[in-house]
DNA sequence: ATCCAAAATGTGTGCGCTAACAATTTCCTC
DNA sequence: GAGGAAATTGTTAGCGCACACATTTTGGAT
């Protein structure tokens, strides 16, 4: 067990009576081998529990089939589908994915992860952190891998798949709108945060094209409950909101609790409308009604897209300082925390 | 830019008027190397910006310092936050790690699976798939890699790093009986999973150890929010009922929602407690009160552990023969979502 | 100066594979 | 059954690096 190395090409080769080229041919599916031999050689391959060496392979394609995500917080439910809608197509285009999580947005920690992959000699990167600091860090990377950024914003030199996060926060107002609120308030996100900034802007576009009042917006939400909760406290004292739009589920979560723990009821006093649709949403007390994005689809189609950039070189790379942007509509999940105001 | 070749060890030798062989010394940080020489090498790579070839370097050393993780759902907040957790420690390891996501848990998606990494050549691989099948998929695989089981039960061939569901059940169960009622029920999770079997096991435990009657679990969960709804719905319906354990925190979610729905508060009626600690479970309504798992951590222990067995393998391979079995201790998290029953 | 060990550097080889080309065989056509 | 194109197989040469060793240089001790 411990003397004998792994089988290797030329082993196959003696025992199925062929040249380890022809093993070759067989292995990667080239024409022009014999029906028989290639059963022959398919039989020591199956004898000897043969692999492929894949840095050998590597060394002489100068392919390593492997592609990197850096992902900035793995742990959301956001990123965490996209990575996952990633891993899956790329394992049907025969791909493999090595994954980098930075602890920090950045510019120095970004770049390192992409040294980092670059070492390994990932032939492509999906970027799964929308921040825009992010961004901006990684536009200029001088670097030959192509990269491709992911649920985050569209606004950006990067090419990049992401939902549309001002119409969805459009759908939501306009539906808040539509019911009969005066107006809708916005708990922002954090500013650094690209979707944030869309959101954002989604909502007070909606609300000036219906000349509805367009109130501060709050800001110093983190994604999190917790912040969602505080917001919620100061909200809670002001008898004329009716609707709030929170720019994602868990501050929304928050947001609910806040409400409910100064008496408030949702939707009866006030409307609430999150943004993801994340599983638990549905079962938020009340019901909430939220925007819905793909993520999985999302993580998908980066694949797809980056793959295609990469591309079998023969297929040609696109051409140069175009950098397409995907878009995928959102949306709305009407539940029951949002509904009209009472008079 | 299309003619040159990425620069290799020989061009960096030749610029810094040294031979391929001191270059790589100095790159390994080999002894041996006057100080004047190894400065010009390292202004010859910066100035080529060379980097190593993985490949090349992998096919010389038959190392590939890259690690492999199979998980089942990345999606769910346990599994996402280990493979964070997994990934930062090999990160400190210089370890790259590349992600198998598998959709289904039956036999031969695992094996393909590890297969898969191996193909790529990972000299371990950690399993995210807590499921009683996939660990008896695993334990017998024909492989010359070593595996490391995170947060699956202990109960296994495997080596393994877990929490102790157990303990953390018998916790529970516990503060609930010393809360003063007669007897808890509870909400198990799919029995498919070690982690549910575990919990009930906790769950029985502390009820036999009281003296306290043991009904008849609730089974059929799945961990969503979903099965929680359902199953609170027939709970409502039992007024015998003052205290239910759920196997985790989304499924207490949709028992929440349901109790409220049926006109029960929670806790002065009914209380309910979780198991994972995420991030929200401090938001729910009530707030829940749940046991946690530090689930970075965990991932962060099978690294270690796996990495200790791939090990520099000057250091030797621990004795055969022994699996060795981390757990780790997990806490109660107290908040309102439990009370003393009324009388 | 002389010699020797230690330090510093260079040379050759192989890791396991694929690409390019060379050699052989097969199979058809006339 | 001769001739030749097409199909099949084999041979050689790297891919870029690290390891084992050979060689040179250095820095004392004598």
């Amino acid at each position: 067990m411990e003397g004998d190395r792994a089988p290797v090409m030329a082993d196959v080769a003696r025992i199925a009576g062929v040249s380890h080229q022809t093993v070759s041919r067989v292995l990667n599916d080239r024409p022009n081998v014999r029906p028989a031999t290639r059963d022959r050689v398919l039989a020591a391959v199956r004898e000897l529990s043969y692999r492929p060496n894949a840095a050998a392979r590597t060394l002489a394609t100068r392919r390593t089939r492997t592609l990197g995500v850096i992902s900035f917080n793995t742990t959301l439910y956001g990123p965490a589908c996209m990575l996952y809608g990633v891993e899956q197509a790329a394992r049907q285009h025969e791909y493999f994915v090595t994954v980098a999580a930075v602890g920090t947005l950045d510019r120095r920690s970004l770049l390192d992860a992409v040294d980092r992959l670059r070492d390994q000699g990932v032939e492509g990167i999906i970027v799964i952190a929308p921040q825009t600091s992010a961004v901006g860090a990684l536009a200029n990377v001088p670097s030959d891998v192509p990269l491709v950024a992911v649920g985050c914003g569209t606004h950006t030199a990067l090419a990049s798949v992401a939902v549309d996060n001002e119409a969805g926060a459009e759908l939501a107002t306009s539906y808040l709108l539509d019911l009969g609120h005066h107006t809708v308030h916005h708990l922002v996100g954090p500013r650094s945060w690209l979707d944030a900034q869309e959101r954002e802007a989604g909502w007070r576009n909606a609300l000036e094209k219906r000349g509805a009042a367009v109130a501060e917006p709050l800001v110093g939400g983190d994604w999190t409950a917790r912040t969602g909760y505080e917001h919620g406290q100061r909200i809670a004292a002001d008898p004329d909101i009716t609707a709030v739009f929170c720019a994602n589920d868990h501050m929304a979560l928050g947001m609910l609790r806040a409400l409910q723990k100064a008496g408030h009821r949702v939707p009866q006093d006030i409307s609430v409308i999150g943004f993801d649709d994340t599983p638990e949403a549905e079962y938020f007390g009340p019901s909430l009604t939220t925007v819905r994005q793909d993520f999985d689809e999302l993580g998908r189609r980066a694949l797809r897209a980056l793959i295609e950039i990469v591309g079998d070189p023969d297929a040609g790379i696109p051409a140069a300082g175009e950098t397409p942007h995907i878009v995928i509509p959102p949306s709305l999940v009407v539940r029951t925390s949002a509904t009209r105001p009472r008079h």
